[in-house]
DNA sequence: CAAATTATTATGTGTAGACATAATATGATT
DNA sequence: AATCATATTATGTCTACACATAATAATTTG
């Protein structure tokens, strides 16, 4: 007797009276030790199990107040950001990079701004295409903060791409990224082998180290990309 | 004396440990058994701190065999999936919605496969266009279960959009979502007050209960749009 | 020697209890 | 009545310990 009560079936039953609208949406669900005491288990597992759905985004917790089931039950979707090679070969096929440019320059007015640097800073920019089995996958823009990570001048980012040397050298603690659809400029066309106003799908990351900037870029995938991910 | 260690003190520690590359990508770090010693705390926290940061992707973990810096610590991205309403109402816009179609018939063999589907098998087709302070913002092209979701056939879906109706009704266990970038048809630009061929910001979502399909949804928003996520 | 069996080990998860902390509710004071 | 101090309460997190489980290593067996 007496089995012993996982967090597991605790969410299981916590969600079931969710979905069957046992507890309502924006509601007060019992506390901690008193769903301790319903399911025969300590606190410890009821605020495991609790925890984790707050983190899922299926409750709302507040010390003192209570938790309470999230009024727009708007799940969470994650993705992973792979590294544009690892995209290529997980699909079998065969990754090769080539740099377009790569310049010590003054970044325009938007980047700066939007990165939050003065006027007088230089900035590394590197134009690379990314390429699957020889047909052009992914244009890639990039902006690289100098006072943050001024060893990317020593790279040779002909041989290694910048996103994949900015992975393993500069760490970041944040990041923003924007996704969007974009009509394909007449160069941008030329390089991903398509025509130009073509709808493309583009990215766009920030990636902050606390408050310094270490990098702006901006991916535009050839025409078909489809960006997956799970629930 | 003897400051407690917190969880958030250890991931903190660990992370350091990462970036300063102390632990090699890839590389083994010591069992919880011995940080715990070493942080002179218990093994219930270090296991809190791993087991949260595995959970981000920045380690691998297994039984018996340990705990490594995952290899290619490509971060993970986690988005919200608001209610369209909201998502407009949000910007400070009033959201206005309009029911284009709503048929029951078959659709088409792309669905029904997706779906995992019988021949047979009849679904309510929707179409609305969302609204964003009197513009078009949103094309809404949506097949439902009615196996499983037949009390969708009562919804007076001019007024509560199928969208909101489904998420207060029909819960849903796991789902699959694709973002892509298409070029609008003319029947896309002329709802959303564009040109054909612009290019569109798609989403496409698929949402299971179990095994059963609950409803397969395109979004195309309007030019413009962009979907910010955090990492 | 190869195959099957039996340790061993690191993580996974549970119990029981304690103190910390944020936010509210209550009561005392002006 | 309004303000301030004080209790109260639900969650947050830690300690200390125990047993479960998956995967490997060591050992026995055919």
């Amino acid at each position: 007797m007496a089995e012993n009560v996982s967090y597991q079936n605790v969410q299981a039953e916590v969600m079931r009276r969710i979905n069957d609208h046992v507890w309502e949406p924006g509601g007060l669900i019992p506390a901690e030790s008193l769903l301790a005491k319903e399911f025969g288990c300590t606190r410890t597992t009821i605020n495991r199990a609790l925890r984790e759905l707050a983190d899922n985004g299926i409750l709302d917790r507040k010390r003192k107040v209570g938790t309470r089931v999230a009024l727009h039950p708007e799940r969470k979707a994650t993705f992973r950001i792979p590294l544009t090679r690892l995209e290529v070969e997980n699909s079998g096929a065969i990754y090769r990079h080539s740099l377009i440019e790569r310049k010590i320059c003054k970044p325009p007015v938007v980047i700066r701004t939007r990165l939050g640097l003065s006027a007088t800073s230089k900035m590394l920019h590197v134009r690379a295409l990314h390429l699957s089995d020889g047909q052009p996958f992914q244009y890639e823009d990039r902006w690289v903060c100098l006072e943050v990570v001024p060893k990317i001048l020593d790279a040779k980012l002909e041989t290694i791409s910048a996103n994949e040397w900015l992975v393993q050298n500069a760490p970041f603690t944040s990041g923003d990224i924007i996704f969007s659809a974009a009509s394909a400029s007449k160069e941008e066309a030329e390089l991903l082998g398509t025509h130009e106003g073509d709808a493309l799908f583009v990215v766009e990351r920030i990636t902050w180290q606390g408050t310094a900037p270490v990098t702006q870029v901006r991916l535009a995938y050839a025409p078909g990309y489809r960006l997956h991910s799970v629930i």
